[in-house]
DNA sequence: ACACTATATGCGCCAAGACGCATACATACA
DNA sequence: TGTATGTATGCGTCTTGGCGCATATAGTGT
């Protein structure tokens, strides 16, 4: 709960929403240093809320399957409340172009 | 979002979610310091998750109806991440209790 | 084995925020 | 107007956590 309250990592997950993405969508998306981000992603994937799938070099990032009640409910109020998320809908327009350009994995 | 994701304020949101309580109610329930309680209290106001009703000497604080599609699931989502609050039921309990007791207000 | 790329982590700095304490404020009542 | 009670707030302290930077680790290809 705790996890998912950050605002970068709000963003993350409203990233995360869209599908599966790699590190490198991901910070080209936010546009925040790379290091900073997999810091974010390893909070969440402590924290449960996130699932992490090597790929060679490179590392899947995805939403976690529910565990609990209130883990599935949480998931369904940050999907409202992403669209509330000031400049969101440009970014995850930008992680999806990122991903369908395979610039990197 | 981060409003409601400090434990304290996830307990007094619980406690909230019984119906409307006042602070010495709340304060009983919780067994913490009465400023600390108003405090947090404050931040939930002022980040527009309950309402503050005055009644003579006492305040009323209940869930305020909710402002947005997120605002509405969040919730919805806390509702059920409080049944997985540590000792939170018997918080609630005694926060009833009190309620029904009317020792204050 | 070496170089290269993607990702993770150790470390230090700094700001945000939670807490305790004292005290101010608001209201009721004598 | 004075006192008592319930609640809010100012202030200092200390911890937590986000961030930048450098570097470590994991994997690929030559």
């Amino acid at each position: 709960m705790a996890a998912a309250a950050e605002p970068t990592r709000l963003r993350l997950l409203a990233l995360l929403a869209g599908g599966e993405a790699c590190v490198c969508d991901l910070v080209g998306a936010l546009d925040l240093p790379q290091p900073l981000v997999s810091r974010h992603l390893g909070v969440l994937r402590r924290a449960g809320l996130v699932t992490a799938r090597r790929d060679g070099l490179w590392m899947h990032y995805a939403l976690a399957v529910p565990r609990s009640a209130g883990h599935a409910k949480l998931l369904e109020a940050l999907a409202a409340l992403h669209a509330e998320i000031e400049g969101i809908q440009a970014q995850v327009r930008r992680c999806s172009a990122l991903r369908a350009g395979r610039t990197c994995c």
